[in-house]
Order: structure tokens, then C-alpha cells, then sequence
RNA sequence: CGGGGCGUAGCGCAGUCCGGAAGCGCGCCUGCUUUGGGGGCAGGAUGUCGCAGGUUCAAAUCCUGCCGCCCCGACCA
């Protein structure tokens, strides 16, 4: 009865409950350098999983591929200045290289925007090369304060697309558009429900126009952002020199935008989707779908181990990430938990009666009685049960998240409800009194939603009128 | 960067106050037994006690300095 082992439970200390189970379930460890993590195997696959479907996606879209290098020289960041000054602060450095000091430091990239301009700069001429629409996975670096794994760490993985326009009106497009790529792959995928909204000016990315994202509700109702997608209008572009003759004869700035989505995408479906006996994955990106458990004595061994690796293979004929867990040192007992932790979505029991029998036990990892199904019928079933639990799950967390969002219109309603959830309510817009707001209750202007209908009002604060004509989502956020 | 905590076996920790043989649980290895919700018994392996210096007959323990990590906060396209 090793039950130590247990996790701490969500409602106890969910930070700590998230650390737990990241670790527990082999996603993650930490690096010997402060901020770091290792992506362990089991991690690394659902971020593979993750990424093939972003990449499709992207590239259905019309994106190709690139790959532009590490290193930035730190006068191109200087170049756009409120680009600089959101990001110096959190930059790595290379100032000795190759046993000497650099004539000029390079930054280690947080972002690549500022490299990407300067080789467009060379490449975009005419209106013929537009628009020019570019994506790169890659790794970036942000120094920052306060890391957590997956949600902020040091290094980091992500895409970050980038791309030219001829017009305001295409660019603002594609920004959209992107959006809505980001947030189709948390619905489709991740099971996840996100907002789709515009950011306040204060939380904009720093040398954007302005800022789109998607807004993600963990199980303690605070605030993830997911996914971001920037129209970042002609600022790069003049700082690098990005333009191109039109079909008019003049000589023009391009209009780019910018978005990316990083690691933090697979912490929000971990602590949108995990419970208190760990992971619950979403079946389209969990490594493994579906995991068999045989159940055997020394004398049903043979018996059982052979009819499992068979529907084992019957199974993966039928299009389903397959694992039999034939590991002899571990109890059936063990492994269920084991396997709960590891959040895979449906567990298949096997042992000799069921042999005999001509069945096998089918067991959900978000509850319900066990089943008998015949062993010849399993296979066909196991992928629309594995639609049906991505449905669930999606319904779960919708549920869940509306339920944790509330109309505030008086300033100690809104500081209840942002320890519990979403406070949808007016604002001024003005970043000082949002400032202020921060400051007396830990929430921010996560974002304001698309789909909310317009609505006048005055702010929850200040009592001066709302400038976004429609109500705003405040939250505490990761 | 401010506040707090912790560095002792792979992991979690006790031992430090009051100096005197480096321990416990889990994990790991071997064997037997077990296996339908984290089995049992027996045997076994594993240490730069964060690092450096000092005091002492003797330091995980006392003194000095340094380093690292974690948590909370500020910060965070």
C-alpha cells in the first residue's frame, strides 16, 4: 500500500498539484540551470503530437517553413524602440565567443521579429513578393523573474510565423486568421474552450499595433494566455527598411504581423483538463490512446500475453496510438494508477476469463462503469469512444468555465469573483486605472472577447465610461 | 530584485540545537511467492552530508565566506 506516492489534490494547493503531476507523470524535470526543463520522452511526444497538427494547419494556410539563425546582433533590437524596451529586460546575451569578446553583443532571440525584418528587407521588392508568409519552430530565450515549467520557462519552444503584406487590410486579415487557427487547434485538439479577443494596450506585445489572443480558464479559474496572434502595421517594416514598389510605381512599407504558439500551450491543457489522480489527456494528442493491461498469473502468462499483443495489433491497424503494458514487475493494480497519472484516455483490461470469454474490459479515464466488449468488435469501436471522450472533455471544461464566469459591475463583486473565476466587466481603458486594478486585486484585462455583444457602461473602477464599447475579461493569470 | 525555505543515497526526508561509528521510508538489484485497483517474505547495493576555508584529538553538526535550487511577491510578446 504504497500510497505515498499520491499527488497533492488540486484543491489543497494546485500550484503544487501541477508540479507534482508534471513530474510524476515523466513529462518533465528540471534543468540544472535555473528556469530550465528537460522535455522527458513522454512530454516530447505530446508536443510532437501538438506540433504536426499546428504544422499541418499552418501550412494548409498557405505558410511555408524557414528557419532563421540564433543569434541577433543587439543593435537590430534597438531598432524598433518599443520593441526594445519590452524585451531588454529579459535577454540573454552573448558578449565572448570562439575565446575573445565580441566587437558587438548578440542576443540570443526571444522572439524574431527583428531578423526576420532585416533579411526581408533584402529579399522584398516588388508587390510580386507579397504576401509573404513565413513560419519557423524554433527555440527563444526570456530571462524572466519567475519561471514555471512549460507556462514560462527560460528556453522555450514554439512556432512563431511572420509575415508581409501589401495592405493594412490583408495584414489585419491574416492576424485573424491566424487567431483562428489557434483557436481551432485548442477546441479540435486540446479540448480546450478559449476566448477568441483583442488585448488592452497595457498587455499588448511590445511593438505590435495591436494584439489578438486566445484565452485559455485552468481549474483554479485563473487565466492562461495561449496563443497570440499581432498586426504590427508598418512598425518593422520602417525600422528595417521593408519595402516594396506597388503596381501604382511608389515606393511602399510593407504591413507584417507576427504569432506564436509555444510550449505553454501543453501546461494550459494540463491544468484545463488534470484532476486529482493526474494528467487527463486530450485523445488527439495524447501519445497514447489507448494502453492494455494484461492480467495474468505465471500460468495465463502466455495465454494472455498472446491475445493481447494480438488486438494490440488489431487495434493500431485501426488508426489508434496503441501501448500494451506487458511490464512483468508490476502489479494490474499498479499500472491502472500508473496509467490514470499518465492521463491516457482509455485503458483496455485483458486477463483469462475474458480470454475464455472472447472479451475485454474497456474503462474511461474520466470515470464511468468498466465494459465488456468482444474482443472482435473492440477495435472498430475504440475510435469514435476516443471522439466521444474528446467531447466530454471539451463539454467538461466549457462547463466548467462558464460556470467561473460572472457580470461584475461593482468593485467588490469584481474583487470576489477574480478569486474565483472571469470577471467580465467595463472599463476605461485607461492603463493607469488598469494598473490600479492590478494592484488591488492581482487581476488583469485578459482580453476583450470578439463574440461579447456591444454593451455601454462605466467602468467597474473608475465609474468613467467604457472605451471598448463592449464588457472586458478580467482575470488573475499564469 | 525583495521576502521565506532548502541543500545528507535515485526520490522524499530524519540527524545539526547539545561535535564522538551516516540513518529511515520509497525506489533499485537477486531469489521465492503473488498479480481483476499502488502485493508479501528474505537477502543485497548505493553517500564529495552543496563548495571552500577555519576551530578541534575528532565536524553533517560549531565559525567565516561562497554557490545553487525551490516557494511567495514584484516582473512577464
Amino acid at each position: 500500500m504504497a500510497k505515498e506516492q499520491g499527488i497533492t489534490p488540486q484543491s489543497q494547493d494546485f500550484s503544487q498539484w501541477y508540479i507534482d503531476v508534471i513530474q510524476r507523470a515523466e513529462l518533465v524535470d528540471y534543468g540544472p540551470v535555473r528556469g530550465t526543463m528537460v522535455m522527458r520522452p513522454y512530454g516530447y511526444a505530446l508536443w510532437e503530437n501538438l506540433q504536426r497538427e499546428l504544422d499541418r494547419m499552418i501550412k494548409e494556410t498557405g505558410h511555408q517553413n524557414a528557419y532563421f539563425p540564433l543569434f541577433i546582433p543587439m543593435s537590430f533590437l534597438q531598432k524598433e524602440a518599443e520593441h526594445v524596451e519590452g524585451f531588454a529586460p529579459e535577454l540573454a546575451v552573448v558578449t565572448h565567443a570562439g575565446g575573445e569578446e565580441l566587437e558587438e553583443p548578440l542576443a540570443v532571440r526571444p522572439t524574431s521579429e527583428t531578423v526576420i525584418g532585416y533579411m526581408w528587407s533584402k529579399w522584398i521588392g516588388s508587390w510580386r513578393d507579397l504576401p509573404l508568409l513565413m513560419n519557423q519552430w524554433a527555440n527563444v530565450v526570456r530571462w524572466e523573474k519567475r519561471p514555471r515549467p512549460f507556462l514560462r520557462t527560460t528556453e522555450f519552444l514554439w512556432q512563431e510565423g511572420h509575415t508581409a503584406h501589401a495592405s493594412r487590410e490583408e495584414a489585419e486579415e491574416e492576424t485573424r486568421r491566424m487567431l483562428g487557427v489557434y483557436a481551432e487547434l485548442a477546441r479540435d485538439y486540446a479540448a480546450l474552450p478559449v476566448w477568441e479577443g483583442m488585448k488592452s494596450e497595457k498587455e499588448k506585445f511590445a511593438g505590435a499595433v495591436y494584439t489578438t489572443t486566445i484565452e485559455a480558464m485552468m481549474r483554479d479559474g485563473k487565466a492562461l494566455q495561449a496563443g497570440t496572434s499581432h498586426f504590427l502595421g508598418q512598425n518593422f517594416a520602417k525600422a528595417f527598411d521593408i519595402t516594396f514598389q506597388d503596381q501604382d510605381l511608389e515606393e511602399k512599407y510593407v504591413w507584417t504581423t507576427s504569432w506564436g504558439l509555444s510550449t505553454r500551450m501543453i501546461g494550459a491543457l494540463i491544468m484545463a483538463h488534470g484532476d486529482d489522480q493526474g494528467l487527463v489527456l486530450p485523445p488527439k494528442l495524447a501519445p497514447i490512446q489507448v494502453v492494455i493491461v494484461p492480467i495474468y498469473r505465471k500460468k495465463t502468462r502466455e495465454v494472455v500475453l498472446e491475445a493481447a499483443s494480438e488486438l494490440a495489433r488489431e487495434i493500431r491497424a485501426a488508426g489508434v496510438r496503441v501501448h500494451l503494458d506487458d511490464r512483468d514487475q508490476y502489479s494490474p493494480g499498479y499500472k491502472f494508477n500508473d496509467w490514470e497519472l499518465k492521463g491516457v484516455p482509455l485503458r483496455v483490461e485483458i486477463g483469462p476469463r475474458d480470454v475464455e470469454a472472447g472479451h475485454a474490459v474497456l474503462k474511461s479515464r474520466l470515470g464511468g462503469e468498466k465494459e465488456f466488449i468482444g474482443l472482435r468488435d473492440l477495435p472498430g469501436i475504440l475510435p469514435e469512444r476516443l471522439e466521444g471522450f474528446h467531447r466530454a472533455l471539451y463539454e467538461r471544461a466549457q462547463a466548467f468555465r462558464d460556470e467561473r464566469v460572472e457580470r461584475v459591475d461593482d468593485y467588490d463583486a469584481f474583487k470576489v469573483q477574480v478569486e474565483r473565476g472571469f470577471a467580465a466587466a467595463f472599463h476605461c481603458g485607461d492603463a493607469a486605472c488598469e494598473k490600479a486594478i492590478q494592484e488591488e486585486t492581482k487581476a488583469t484585462t485578459r482580453l476583450v472577447p470578439f463574440d461579447f455583444p456591444a454593451e455601454q457602461g462605466v467602468c467597474v473602477r473608475c465609474g468613467k465610461p467604457s472605451a471598448y464599447g463592449k464588457r472586458v475579461l478580467f482575470a488573475k493569470a499564469y
